[in-house]
RNA sequence: GCGGUCGUGGCGAAGUGGUUAACGCAUCGGUUUGUGGAUCCGACAUUCGAGGGUUCAAUUCCCUUCGACCGCCCCA
């Protein structure tokens, strides 16, 4: 084999195929009840979207990008997440300039330049909803709930929600310095990436593993939340107490995107080895500015595709296997063969999910294709039913047969179809 | 970016410095001139991820490289 698909990268072949249509279909039929409408953006955009959208000091901006420069010179990088794009395509297009809060939903291939593990790839899916347009913290509520309603219809057990409020620029501002005065004394003792944490993003600090024991005891945002931000942060978890949406309060969660304000969460499941994360997401009242807009509030999440499907996998969880064929058609001879080529096509116009045998193979290997297909029904058509028009019809489970008139063939074959 | 394990036919998997690379599953053909899911018989890797080196000889030893899996950082 020469070529290779690049690292990090799947195909996705029949048999794995049918569980993506699978919970695709759950996410459309999903956003429909809760009245979010589809947007497709970009696969790429330029850089500097992802600069100021998901934020300088991320490690997805600052090491795992993929970028380029294109014929013109331009920098080009795929999407490393989906809010950025959604964002700027709601501002060109000027979404904001409607009635109604804009509520969006999204599902494609993200990018991000990883060393691949368990649940982790470099092209990787995310289903992820976006609502623009109010600060009420039932929307905060909904967007949650949404997520959480998704992966429990999927059949996903023991889903914990975990959210936090990161509060407002000023909230912030006044954290940052406390969580600084509070590790001062022990910064020489941090790990390596703490350290360069310690000025750039303090509040990582929390989030750290191995620095754990330094944080015992470290101030949590949630205290020192200004009256607008606790008033909200309530809100939202009674309006989810409300839904009955259980969740548990993580003051130590801090995302990796900067965009962050107010509420911020997780979904939090195992069964994916080292990780589980599988879905986060969270309020951005300042990103629409920052990417350059009028200012719009906005509320959002992202969910990992490959991680719902490691985790119902892990938990057993099946997933509705597709309609087997109902008619295999099985041809003797060639006058039968190319008689074959008609009536496979009229089965197909009936609506009827037909196949046939296209190597000229001998009867034992076409009956064991059917049943391979899990056929039920197969049709033979040899010289002596051509002479008279007519073909038998073998019902796989019984193994009954029964002729049939070619005229009537496909009619007949929907009909049976019908009862099974 | 760093660390660990690994890379043999469509799949799973044994193996050894030396004239023919086990076995199982799947597949194809036959046993049954027109009938599947059973049995039995037969066929199926000039080749052991790729490149280079050591050697009379390498799939087996060494180096490089690519990839997979797992972990660290971080996340989906």
């Amino acid at each position: 084999m020469s070529i290779q698909k690049p690292k990090g990268t799947q195909d996705l072949l029949p048999g794995e195929i049918e569980k993506w249509q699978y919970i695709e279909t759950k996410a459309r039929e999903l956003c429909a009840r809760f009245n979010y409408k589809e947007i497709r953006t970009p696969v790429f955009e330029h850089t500097e979207l992802f600069q100021r959208g998901v934020g300088e000091t991320t490690d997805i901006v600052e090491k795992e990008m993929y970028t380029f420069l294109d014929k013109a010179d331009r920098s080009i990088s795929l999407r490393p997440e989906g809010t950025a794009g959604v964002v700027r395509a709601y501002l060109e297009n000027k979404l904001y300039g409607e009635p109604d809060v804009n509520k969006l939903y999204y599902i494609g291939p993200m990018f991000r330049y990883e060393q691949p593990q368990a649940g982790r790839y470099r092209q990787f899916h995310q289903f992820g909803v976006e609502a623009f347009g109010s600060q009420d913290p039932s929307i905060d509520a909904e967007v949650i709930a949404l997520g959480y309603t998704f992966y429990k219809e999927l059949g996903l057990k023991e889903v914990t929600v975990e959210i936090n409020s990161v509060g407002n620029p000023a909230v912030r501002a006044a954290y940052r310095e406390h969580i600084q005065r509070f590790f001062a004394p022990v910064k020489d003792k941090l790990c390596k990436d703490c350290q360069s944490r310690f000025d750039r993003n303090p509040m990582r600090i929390l989030d750290c593993k191995i620095d754990q024991k330094y944080g015992e005891g470290a101030p949590t945002i949630v205290e020192h939340l200004d009256e607008e931000c606790s008033t909200h942060f309530q809100a939202v978890q009674d309006y989810l107490t409300a839904m009955d949406i259980p969740f548990r309060l993580n003051p130590r969660l801090v995302r990796g995107l900067d965009y962050y304000t107010h509420t911020a969460f997780e979904y939090k499941a195992g069964g994916i080895g080292a990780i589980d994360t599988i879905g986060g997401g969270g309020r951005y009242n300042g990103l629409v500015s920052q990417i350059g807009g009028q200012d719009q509030p906005g509320v959002g999440l992202g969910l990992g595709m490959e991680r719902i499907l490691l985790v119902l996998q892990s938990q057993g969880v099946d997933i509705p296997a597709p309609k087997p064929l109902d008619v295999y058609l099985v041809a003797l001879g060639e006058a039968a063969e190319k008689a074959c080529v008609k009536l496979l096509h009229d089965l197909r116009l009936a609506g009827l999910k037909a196949e046939k045998d296209y190597l000229g193979r001998k009867i034992k290997a076409q009956m064991k294709s059917a049943d391979r297909y899990n056929a039920a029904y197969v049709a033979i058509l040899g010289d002596d039913e051509l002479a008279r028009s007519e073909i038998t019809v073998k019902a796989m489970a019984t193994g009954e047969q029964e002729t049939v008139s070619l005229a009537s063939f496909a009619q007949t074959m929907q009909s049976r179809n019908r009862h099974v």
